[in-house]
DNA sequence: TAACCTTGTCACATAGTTGTAACACTGGGG
DNA sequence: CCCCAGTGTTACAACTATGTGACAAGGTTA
């Protein structure tokens, strides 16, 4: 559900076990590196969503990849956390200091791992400041999570919900089923097109006879959200 | 000009003076007190407006005060600034985590105590918060901490009301379960979001019939506190 | 210390959502 | 006019999210 990656730096195989596999039950996915020039690598190459990365590494220091990854503009904004063993409190400031969004302090729970890699990556990802969209008396309000339509909500499926939030940020527009899977649902699940058709339909009844003309059906091509009537 | 009182708690006689000389040349009122048991008598007694509370104090230590005052719901929304000498550095940490709005390292000019002192005030008193707020005969009085429905007073435990003020000052708008673990029970907490889920119940409960439809699910986003019926 | 309250979790109950299949309808080409 | 691909519509079983009551741990009060 979350679909985040992590990327695991530590040079214990059995830790970066451990880690791993308490994360992919919470639904991330993972990779590992033993050291910082293979971690870096995978940075480069896979970008993962936030790195866990251990104080103590072969060769260049946790810390010393952590100054690096900080200091270029393309690493820059991953969120980082620290892993270090607890004789070493004392680099809790200077990690901080580099630039590493929170630590832990070996030997950690599962549990707390997950919750404070939730919490790092919550506030890594403010919520963008979005305006509610208005057409034709027809009113999404992402900030309430609403739709109104003569000053009444609409009873809305999350995945309706999602849908028109689309369709209203992109109108005037034709998008094949393909496509809609695509942005709606998420790249990479697998779903029957047709399930698309149900959805339009589920769509059109919530919006009801005044509204439901704006979701428009394109022959042969798809869908499109209009005003103006085909 | 400011009127706003201030507890200075520390068990040198010397440093409570300095301190209290530069407030009050700021206009600001000053308590004083040596140990924690003569604090949380003034606490309770004469309500200041923000605390400055050595972290070493003889007894009780401050840190245990601190998280004391965090836990009770008459005094949690005191804003309170740690003072700490520099060489218990590690300790800004877990004073920030029991819940201290800002911790100041000794020794300290007046002119820095004074104007950090002015922007915990500032950031904890947002304007008007201490007026009731009242919506659809519900009130939430922050003065006496009370919560009141047809003149009768509600029967609602602390994290209840924490919850129920944060709705209530900020209404109709959707918050994930993980936002309000951040805003209600602090962002350094680590506890299942499915809590948030409980408490949203116990408030319920507590509303009860005549006033639960403020707070209002939204499926697969989070709550939402809204006059509006869903 | 005992009675009491608060809190976070769990397990189970309930209710809302989702993807599919099956069938009905529609329009345009032959 | 018939056929058929394309779309509308409905029903439904699996799944997921949320509601709910109970409980143990920890803390507080009397």
């Amino acid at each position: 559900m979350s679909g985040k990656t992590v990327l695991i730096v530590d040079d214990e195989p059995a830790i970066r076990e451990m880690i791993a596999v308490a994360l992919e039950m919470a639904d991330y996915d993972c990779m590992e590196a033993a050291d910082a020039r293979e971690a870096h690598a995978l940075i480069i190459d896979r970008q993962p969503d936030i790195i866990l990365l251990d104080w103590m590494l072969p060769g260049s220091s946790g810390i010393e990849l952590a100054r690096r990854l900080k200091k270029e503009e393309t690493t820059a904004d991953i969120p980082i956390i620290m892993l270090t063993a607890k004789v070493e409190e004392d680099n809790k400031i200077r990690g901080l200091e580099v630039g590493a969004d929170d630590y832990i302090t070996k030997p950690f729970s599962p549990r707390e791992l997950v919750a404070r890699l939730k919490a790092v990556l919550r506030r890594a990802t403010p919520p963008g400041i979005d305006n509610p969209i208005e057409v034709d008396g027809l009113i999404l309000d992402p900030s309430s999570h609403r739709v109104t339509a003569n000053n009444s909500s609409l009873n809305i499926g999350p995945t309706e919900y999602r849908l028109l939030q689309f369709f209203m940020t992109h109108q005037e527009r034709v998008y094949t089923r393909s496509q809609l899977l695509d942005q709606v649902w998420g790249g990479n699940v697998y779903v029957e097109e047709r399930t698309v058709d149900v959805h339009i339909r589920r769509l059109r009844k919530a919006l009801g006879e005044q509204h439901d003309y704006l979701v428009q059906t394109v022959r042969g091509a798809g869908y499109r959200f209009s005003t103006q009537p085909a």
